[in-house]
DNA sequence: GCATTATTTTGATGAAGACGTAAGTATCTC
DNA sequence: GAGATACTTACGTCTTCATCAAAATAATGC
């Protein structure tokens, strides 16, 4: 049985990566931490204030940590919520492997089959 | 680096999951596979046809498919496209084991610092 | 065939999201 | 302090989402 979780802050982390300009976001402070919002929002086909509601989007959701350093907004990525989607989504791990053994019987069976018609 | 996938399937399963409603759904298929809507719907605090345009939703994002019985509509749980997403997430754990190391390297310091002050 | 049950289609509506523009506030540089 | 730079706030708009209601379609059982 998988585990159903409905707690707001699982919830606020679905919903703001729910949108692949913002799991970009993601990425691109994977790749270099501690961008500025004009760096980011470089990499976006966006003005700069569509980047910036992301940003705040994720920032609510946990997934993005902010540090204001003069007038500049760094900005820095938070992976442990996204642990708790990748514990979600494991729960199904086995659904998949299961349906995979369901295949491999099945394949073997053809080929029993095949062997003595 | 985490690689930044747009494709359409995997943000329609995105989105498809950022709602706990739905996630709730494809909970209860994973604990009785073929259920029809009116047994789904009984579970849901929402009317028969609000259940049933997130059903179509997950439906569309391939996290179910459907099966015509009679006038019954059986739904069934495809946990494959979650498997996208726990990889996609998966991508960011090695971010979370950093984070663990570097604590562990900081309480390991502050027991230093206290055995020779 | 007729009443019942299961699902679908087709709006309607109010809320939330995803942008954009324009003006405002800090901060830096010189 | 004047001008440039970085960010924010406060709107407006257009779209999508979530939900419900009423009527339509389809299958079952007697």
């Amino acid at each position: 049985m998988v585990t159903y979780n409905s707690s707001m802050e699982v919830e606020h982390v679905f919903k703001a990566l729910a949108d692949h300009h913002r799991r970009h976001l993601l990425d691109l402070l994977s790749q270099t931490d501690g961008q500025t919002l004009t760096e980011l929002c470089a990499h976006l086909p966006m003005t700069r204030f569509g980047a910036m509601k992301h940003l705040r989007i994720l920032e609510e959701a946990g997934l993005v940590t902010t540090r204001k350093v003069g007038r500049e907004k760094l900005h820095y990525l938070n992976p442990v919520p996204i642990q708790g989607v990748a514990d979600w989504a494991g729960q199904y791990h086995r659904f998949v492997e299961e349906r995979m053994d369901r295949l491999e019987d099945y394949l073997q069976e053809l080929q029993q089959k095949e062997k003595l018609p």
